[in-house]
DNA sequence: TATAAGTTTAAGACTTTTTTAAGACTTAAC
DNA sequence: GTTAAGTCTTAAAAAAGTCTTAAACTTATA
């Protein structure tokens, strides 16, 4: 069950929070000012926080920016004043999202879950790689181009599975040997080179004209643009 | 540089959005269609996707199912609409952010940044070197003046970072030798020349008309100011 | 203008990568 | 446990790209 800090010094409206969270089964911490808050927050434990800006003692900004500062939590910040010099400024300075009072509070719960979803590590999400028409299927071990199948080897696999991952990095051998068979490399050694070479092999057979390993001279390997 | 799919129909809008990106520092791609947008996709690529809701062809909800189906990407929907029952459903099914039409360019910026902020994570590493329009990318190993990649070679890319680093000393050819090649310095060595010479061919074939590296006569190289 | 210093070019030396092929190793099936 | 199929590694030659050298040329300084 998600904890979720309040931050919100109206008695009234906290609890009204609390109420609506604890009922859409998470669990609701009331904080009532930016310094209970702060406090509150290195207890840890916390998936998220509502933030009200107008606060007693220290102002809901510096607030932010502390838990910006010490912190990577989906921050939601609840305030009043909706010109847009203060909600971009807001999402500038670090807030997740914003939402305007009087909120709705359906739309609070889909913006918490939205903040939620992506904090939560990936449940079932095996979000298959693709790039240049490359597809990646974890499940089979293999990639597909235009719905042929490659036919990749273990290692042949891994390496593109890698490269794919980051597509704008360059993989020297060592990040290579290191990542893909997991040990210390040693340099004068071509396995990878022949690796690569098949690899280009079978993505060519099935689309000849596309480059798709690009070799960056001296350095290593990268997946072409 | 993020690239960002931009899927609206409306040209006048998908102009003025990819100006605002390109200007932004972004590598806009407009899709006119959601079917467009779907082939695009698994080019990979993109760090984030702007989804207009009115679409012809294919409604928009439907393309954004699809996208969350097949991958995990920051998707911000523009719509007219904004009752609470749309935006909501919205969020619900897989955006991470939606914006009224019509939308502030700030704040449309703001939002994309956040977006991209989580997405892309621990930018932390080896900050990229940028000066008079040169910048450096430590992962392609390569650097780009507006967007066009100069094809460095390794020792290029080394000799620019060093100076690029800082861009107020006059480096002589002593230092560069000593930090690039990592040996002793022999006096009478025109390599360092070659490389400088090649590394401003380089550099001026993509801008003609700019000096970035400048002579010091007598004793080094600098970065022109 | 003479001289020292910097620039450019082109060719060959050198290094890195690619490809090929053969043998070693793994895995799965019998 | 043996066999068969496929995968991985090693080695060596060929190909491709980069670096260095040397020589001719240009520019700045005294």
């Amino acid at each position: 069950m998600d904890k979720i800090l309040v931050i919100e010094d109206d008695i009234y409206i906290s609890e009204m929070l609390c109420a609506l969270l604890k009922q859409s089964g998470y669990a609701p911490v009331a904080a009532y000012s930016g310094t209970e808050a702060l406090l509150l927050l290195p207890q840890g434990g916390f998936s998220l926080v509502l933030l009200d800006l107008m606060l007693p003692g220290k102002p809901g900004e510096e607030v932010l920016a502390e838990i910006r500062a010490r912190l990577s939590l989906p921050v939601i910040v609840l305030t009043a004043r909706t010109d847009k010099e203060t909600t971009t400024q807001l999402l500038r300075s670090g807030a997740d999202d914003y939402l305007a009072k009087p909120f709705d509070n359906d739309e609070l719960l889909a913006r918490i879950d939205v903040q939620l979803r992506r904090t939560t590590p990936q449940k079932t999400n095996k979000a298959q790689l693709c790039h240049k028409g490359i597809t990646l299927d974890p499940d089979s071990f293999d990639a597909f181009i235009g719905g042929e199948r490659a036919g990749l080897s273990k290692r042949e696999f891994e390496i593109l599975q890698l490269m794919m991952s980051h597509p704008n990095k360059v993989f020297t051998k060592n990040n290579l040997y290191e990542s893909v068979w997991g040990g210390e490399f040693l340099g004068d050694d071509n396995t990878i080179n022949v690796h690569i070479s098949k690899l280009r092999g079978k993505l060519s057979a099935i689309s000849p004209d596309t480059e798709y390993i690009q070799t960056v001279w001296g350095i290593g390997f990268k997946m072409s643009e």
